[in-house]
RNA sequence: GGGCGGUUAGCUCAGUUGGUAGAGCGACUCGUUUACACCGAGUAGGUCAUAGGUUCGAGUCCUAUACCGCCCACCA
């Protein structure tokens, strides 16, 4: 038979014609799918962000993901790919404001909400659409009919929804409290979204006044013109006289009343062993004054300045310029004892960069700790109708082992965090994202899914926390809060979440959480945590830096086959990995020598399919199933890193190498029956490793695959997976 | 301060339950033969970070140490 492939394999036009064939045959929509499929796969992909362009985070994550998920199509289960984007509320919102100030040179209040929201909305609407493109290059075998964003209408009634639900058992209050706050983003954020840096600071040795009898220390002077004690270890014999007795000093030109009281908390060694309780700008102290009902006084307001309670020294002062002058204050009366040099790690928002200014502020927070009584759990361990609280949900369903981490290590540092975490701040002072159910009347609340229908209630202006959405995602995308919903009842729980290790507590475990309290069930059975890229040199990617790498371009290069190879290949579960360019290359001239392999194989396979295969290469049609029997344990084990290298290892070092410079002679022999069962042996392992290589190469496998002399023929991403 | 990961060939990394060290890239030599130079055949190169320990046997298990990296944490 003779072939009519060329020398070279082309990936451009090919990748481009084969995925419409893929979009156009229906079957990424599991409706679609022939046969009778009783095994479900279900995976939701992590939205991108609906802020820009392709990274090769991404490239990374669809790659492995689809390769998942197209070894289970092909294993016969009913297999769906919900795709979406993520409005990513914070994100989104901070960058249309930078470009808004670099473009207007005006901020968002400048512009009001409304103009801003429009501003937003149109921004997000170009990203998505690139985004969408950018995807299918990769291959991607998503179901686009389903495809959701986290802002749309039916995500909305969702978190409308989810928000009621907690509300009405409990577990969202709002209320006055210490928060983190963004004076830069003029937001406050939730303790994942900050950032601690290292700093030189200095650390003051002082008294308030001539007459108080402790000296306390402090790396803010400014903030204790709010101090309302000082605390002190309960066995601190130094200190244990006044423990109970309040003061009334004169410091810094403001009045301040000062109760000593006794904390476990204090470390006796560190600084004078005494503390001053600023119970409005530290949440540390505001425990500590909760435990002793020390009242609190706010001296810094939301633009990092001093307010008219922090008196008049320093009133309408930025912090810095109020420390300064409250330094030379305490020099001047002679009550500065000390100043020593410390390190110390400032707090800083992750998305504005700005200094984290703890305030006490009227907020919406989800109760973590809180017991209520869950109506219905498939939860391990956690029974129907039982009482329980979320952070136990949270600790239960990994604990359980109905959802495994993977790699491994990572449970403990889930735990960690469970054990640790503190209620969640979900009310943001931002214009975009989801707004608060909740309306107000005077002193009356409301809150529901849908507005009140009379008059005169005004909604909260506030809006949610971007991960109050995507902890839904896996049942959001699924029809819920439609508990009847046919796709709801099929395909969740899902089976794999691959995300990058970095949202492990922003993302798995909130949606964890969610999923426990409103399905009473796990949202996914494994998660797949992925690592980060970096540059050839091992540095970060950044824009400082100037390293970015545009997967589409890679693929415009070495074809969308190769990009994806190269970021499967020997990178573990959790493990970072450098980007090397020639990595990409050396997987195009293996597709190359994978479209060589098939010409070959053209060139001298015969139609004849029944030809008895001669010892030799019955033996290697054996060896061929214990190969494929190998590269399915570790698909089954997720060992996708190993899976692929070896495939590669096969197919260029056993198969091209050995099986056919050997079939060589073979194929010259005079005796037809060797010469026959020769052919039908190489087509045989072609077609075998082409269906093996198929989930990391689709498109090259599937345009080979599409030349084959086989009869019954489907598309290769449908066709049954070797056993 | 607490926790985690890494340290294996020039480079990037594998190494599943402990049984004589592996791949890719790079280097070097040779080679156009039923596909492929985006190729083939071959060669060189490692006291597996260090020091102890367990074991008949340790890259693999245990204990320390060093260096690199990451995460968590408001010593006020």
């Amino acid at each position: 038979m003779s072939t009519e492939l060329p020398k070279n394999y082309g990936a451009k036009e090919v990748e481009d014609k084969i995925y419409k064939l893929w979009e156009e045959s229906g079957y990424f929509n599991p409706d679609n799918l022939p046969g009778k499929r009783t095994e479900v796969f279900t995976v939701a992909l992590p939205p991108p962000n609906a802020t820009g362009t392709l990274h090769l985070g991404h490239a990374l994550e669809y790659s492995l993901q689809d390769a998942v998920v197209r070894y289970h199509r092909m294993k016969g289960a009913l297999t769906l790919w919900i795709p979406g984007t993520d409005h990513a509320a914070i994100a989104t919102n901070t960058k249309v404001e930078k470009i808004l100030i670099k473009e207007e040179g005006k901020n968002r209040h400048d512009i009001g909400r409304e103009a801003f929201v429009k501003k937003v909305e149109d921004f997000v609407a170009a990203s998505r659409g690139t985004m969408q493109k950018q995807i299918r290059q990769m291959g991607a075998s998503l179901d686009w009919s389903r495809e959701a964003f986290t802002f749309d209408e039916e995500r909305n009634l969702a978190v409308r929804t989810a928000f009621k639900r907690m509300y009405d058992a409990g577990l969202i209050y709002r209320g006055y409290r210490v928060i983190n706050w963004d004076p830069k983003g003029q937001t406050s954020v939730s303790d994942d979204e900050v950032q601690h840096k290292p700093e030189k600071g200095i650390l003051y040795t002082f008294k308030y006044s001539k007459d108080f009898p402790i000296e306390i220390a402090s790396t803010r002077p400014e903030t204790k013109v709010g101090d309302t004690g000082v605390a002190v270890h309960p066995d601190d014999k130094r200190y244990k006289e006044y423990i109970g007795k309040e003061y009334e000093v004169e410091f810094a030109g403001k009045k301040i009343n000062i109760k000593i009281v006794a904390d476990e908390s204090i470390d006796p060694e560190f600084g004078t062993g005494a503390v001053g309780v600023t119970p409005a700008h530290s949440l540390i102290d505001a425990d500590i004054a909760q435990r002793h009902n020390l009242p609190m006084v706010q001296v810094i307001n939301e633009y990092a300045k001093m307010t008219e309670e922090a008196g008049s020294l320093v009133a309408g002062k930025k912090t810095k310029e109020a420390r300064e002058i409250i330094v030379t204050w305490l020099k001047e009366h002679d009550l500065l004892s000390k100043e020593e040099p410390i390190d110390l790690n400032i707090s800083v928002a992750e998305r504005s960069g700005g200094v984290i200014e703890p305030l006490p502020k009227l907020q919406w927070f989800v109760s973590v700790n809180k017991e209520f009584i869950i109506q219905k759990s498939n939860i391990k361990e956690i029974d129907s109708g039982s009482t329980t609280t979320l952070k136990e949900i949270m600790r239960k369903s990994v604990d359980a082992g109905q959802i495994d981490i993977m790699p491994d290590r990572f449970k403990k540092i889930y735990f960690h965090w469970i054990d640790n975490l503190r209620d969640w701040n979900i009310s943001r002072q931002l214009w975009y994202g989801h707004r608060i159910p909740v309306w107000y009347k005077g002193e009356e609340i409301y809150v529901d899914i849908n507005a009140p229908k009379e008059s005169g209630w005004e909604q909260d202006p506030d809006t949610l926390d971007t991960w109050f959405s995507s902890a839904l995602w896996t049942f959001s995308t699924l029809g819920w809060p439609n508990e009847k919903s046919p796709d709801l009842t099929t395909y969740h729980p899902t089976s794999f979440m691959n995300p990058g290790y970095e949202i492990l507590f922003f993302w798995v475990a909130r949606m964890i959480l969610m999923s426990g309290f409103l399905l009473g069930e796990v949202p996914f059975k494994t998660v797949y945590l992925h690592g980060m890229l970096r540059d050839a040199k091992g540095q970060k990617f950044s824009k400082s830096l100037d390293n970015g790498i545009d997967p589409i371009e890679m693929i415009r290069q070495y074809g969308a086959d190769a990009l994806r190879m190269s970021v499967v290949v020997g990178i573990g579960p959790g493990n970072d990995a450098n980007f090397d360019q020639n990595k990409v290359k050396g997987y195009k001239h293996f597709g190359n020598k994978l479209w060589n392999i098939a010409r070959f194989v053209l060139m001298n396979t015969t139609e004849d399919q029944e030809a008895p295969l001669s010892a030799e290469d019955q033996q290697i049609i054996k060896e061929l199933k214990d190969f494929t029997a190998d590269i399915t344990k570790d698909m089954d084990q997720y060992h996708l890193y190993l899976a692929a290298e070896k495939i590669y290892h096969y197919i260029w070092h056993t198969f091209a190498d050995k099986i056919i410079e050997e079939s060589k002679s073979k194929l010259a022999s005079d005796d037809p029956k060797t010469k026959a069962s020769a052919g039908r042996m190489l087509l045989e392992v072609l077609t075998t490793s082409l269906k093996v290589l198929h989930p990391f190469m689709p498109f090259i496998t599937e345009e080979i695959y599409s030349k084959l002399p086989l009869p019954d023929k489907k598309l290769l991403m449908i066709e049954q997976w070797p056993e």
